[in-house]
DNA sequence: CCTCATGGTTTTAATTTGAAACCATCGTAT
DNA sequence: ATACGATGGTTTCAAATTAAAACCATGAGG
């Protein structure tokens, strides 16, 4: 499952997290576990993925602490997966994807779900990216900075 | 390449891209891309991966409008890779996979690449989900709404 | 007990990946 | 002209991963 990570992606911040869900399955799951779902069955169901497939990959999310497993809930013997707090962190991700998505893969009159507010029902805002001082940013106005202390 | 997509995530939103880019190089070759590497050559030597992968990685951007190719530049006889309007709308998304990486996957105090403001070199702030009324939501004060005319 | 539902694991085949070798094109020096 | 190296790939083949299907384990209900 781990791959191997070139010498800038060991502080890039960007590979190391694709090695937990960079793959097409597991960010599916981590959807489907924000929708409620939290029963190997109901993934297995609503994904239509094999069993063994979905059984390795929330193995993987296990181990990397994305989910969790919890006893019971409604009386049966079972466990269910649910999502860490380092799971949740994954819904500004989800957003973007989804985001993304409406802009690029949809025509514009296609339907699509789309992501509203609980209180009104009124669909949320683009996610922005803004500096320290409020300005809306984009690629062009940003850089990466390494760390000072040169590391390895 | 084209992985088989149950019902619901026709018109999901999030499994849709997740064709395009939903494997762990591709993003890397976007990131790669927004920091200004065009060359087949810079990709393979920066992410240290196999030709023949880089190759159909890159056919594979290119198939999906993620990407282009542009004749020249410095003059040299071949062709440079840069990304599209579609591509360059990836930012938002790996700024939130940028963000999460830093919340999780690193130490507080490891070294660790920094996304800045280039005009003061500040660092970002972190992205922010809004309502419509300007509110910022998280997970629970947002639902998915399905399309109101059932398609399919 | 017998049987069914749930939640997996094992087995086996097909697909994908990766390393290395090979090939094509252009620019340059001879 | 022609050898040669740099760049940008493709082909070949072994290894790893994925997928489908069969199998197995546990507990609940009859």
């Amino acid at each position: 499952m781990a791959k191997r990570v070139s010498h800038r992606d060991s502080i890039c911040g960007v590979a190391r997290p694709l090695d937990a869900i960079g793959d097409w399955w597991s960010l599916l799951i981590v959807r489907d576990a924000f929708d409620g779902l939290r029963r190997f069955g109901e993934f297995q169901k609503s994904l239509g993925l094999a069993k063994n497939i979905l059984s390795a990959r929330l193995r993987n999310l296990l181990a990397h602490g994305i989910m969790e497993t919890v006893p019971a809930a409604d009386g049966s013997p079972y466990q269910e997966y649910v999502l860490t707090e380092k799971g949740r962190g994954l819904f500004p991700l989800l957003v973007a994807l989804r985001q993304w998505g409406e802009d690029f893969f949809f025509e514009p009159d296609e339907a699509h779900v789309l992501l509203v507010d609980r209180k009104n029902g009124l669909p949320v805002r683009r996610l922005e990216l803004r500096a320290q001082d409020g300005r809306v940013v984009g690629v062009e106005d940003t850089m990466v900075r390494l760390p000072s202390a040169s590391a390895e």
